[in-house]
DNA sequence: AGGTCAATAAATATCGATATTTTAATTTTA
DNA sequence: TAAAATTAAAATATCGATATTTATTGACCT
């Protein structure tokens, strides 16, 4: 039927990333109410998918469901990009602490290779960058053995990209050298070194954060 | 349509609702293919409603969707139970110690009342005993001002009472006073003692966690 | 004017039928 | 005989139509 990556999915799923993409760069703003017989249309398929995939988008958060009365993308607010900042602190120092414990030469070659095609990305372009981030910092959670635990932070890292598209009306990058930021936590990584690398993933991500943060409280 | 406590609910709703506890309690196995046809005619209702259910309890871990090739109840593992408890160890300590944070007379009330309520209805049976521990355990965390990290906690409980019942094929309960440890976690709490209570509270799961743990090893 | 109630419109939810895909069984071929 | 190809059966996924429910509008009454 629909053709993504040379692969066969299902209407389902080509509705579900379609609409995940359009709530996380803001295309969908939050809170709005979500029609299935204009997501129906707009998406040139039936409403069983389009009902199904925004079930399935309700898992991530990023749409709302009241029965008998339809959908909505979730609602935006800064307590909420807060609890998020807060929650990915503890769960991705978890993540990286069992990730680091278990560590294996396979497991770091990965990371050098990630880190790699991450800065390799960022002189390709916003898009390719964007993609290969979230790469890296997967790749030093994803040897923590807690699928669960990856789950929540993936799901919460995908949260925070819409923020940061909702704080600059899309991909924007500031001034500040995240690379050397980058360098410092894979390099303590390596190392073997939990507090160090914890310490500057935390600071990586307090930077951010905080930057986000002042650009959302202006909107 | 459907009526559940005296209101009007979805099929949707119903649907899930059903599903949901019968994979809790263990009548629907872990990892057992879930086919749309059979539940169809089970719960007397649509494709669509079911569809749409198992789509919503992918949301709670508790099925597994494969494009294409339909819906089976998450499979239950040692290692699942061992990460779900080390999850909730880090959770609910942080929403236990945000609750006491923002404590106020109100709040302990709540809590005061939901314990009384557990042990009155540790008389009148497991069942009733059983919803209103989770109600005192949720009353607990449900201060920490922190939604997300709220709904990971009784996701998370959820998935652990399934363990039990797995381990247990239904219902049942240690000799251990659990009513002791009970009893110091709100002492703990209402005197405002975060490090005690946190204390308490992962004392207490502990206990459990390696009395099933013991129990699901034997399977 | 303000508020209630009924009628209408809009949107959600559900059903039943059908198309598509996967799985299993069977036959063919090397 | 084992692997590959074909066919048949089963199950998933999707569509289009309809029933239900919620939201809106406007008349009516006090």
């Amino acid at each position: 039927m629909n053709v993504i990556d040379g692969k066969d999915v299902s209407a389902t799923r080509t509705a579900y990333l379609t609409l995940r993409d359009m709530i996380l760069t803001g295309a969908l703003p939050a809170g709005q109410k979500l029609k299935i017989e204009e997501l129906r249309a707009m998406l040139a398929t039936g409403a069983s998918p389009v009902r199904e995939a925004l079930s399935l988008l309700t898992s991530d958060m990023l749409v709302e469901r009241i029965d008998q009365r339809g959908f909505r993308a979730a609602p935006a607010s800064l307590a909420n990009f807060d609890e998020i900042f807060s929650l990915r602190c503890v769960l991705e120092e978890k993540a990286l602490r069992q990730s680091i414990a278990a560590a294996t030469a396979e497991w770091e070659e990965r990371l050098v290779l990630s880190h790699h095609r991450m800065k390799r990305g960022a002189e390709e372009g916003v898009e390719p960058f964007e993609t290969a981030h979230k790469a890296f910092h997967m790749a030093l959670l994803d040897n923590s053995g807690s699928p669960m635990l990856e789950r929540f932070c993936s799901q919460l890292y995908d949260l925070n990209i819409r923020y940061r598209n909702l704080a600059a009306g899309g991909p924007n990058y500031q001034k500040r050298n995240i690379a050397a930021e980058h360098e410092m936590i894979l390099n303590a990584v390596i190392r073997g070194d939990a507090d160090a690398a914890s310490a500057c993933l935390l600071t990586h991500y307090r930077h951010t954060g905080d930057y986000l943060s002042e650009r959302l409280t202006k909107l």
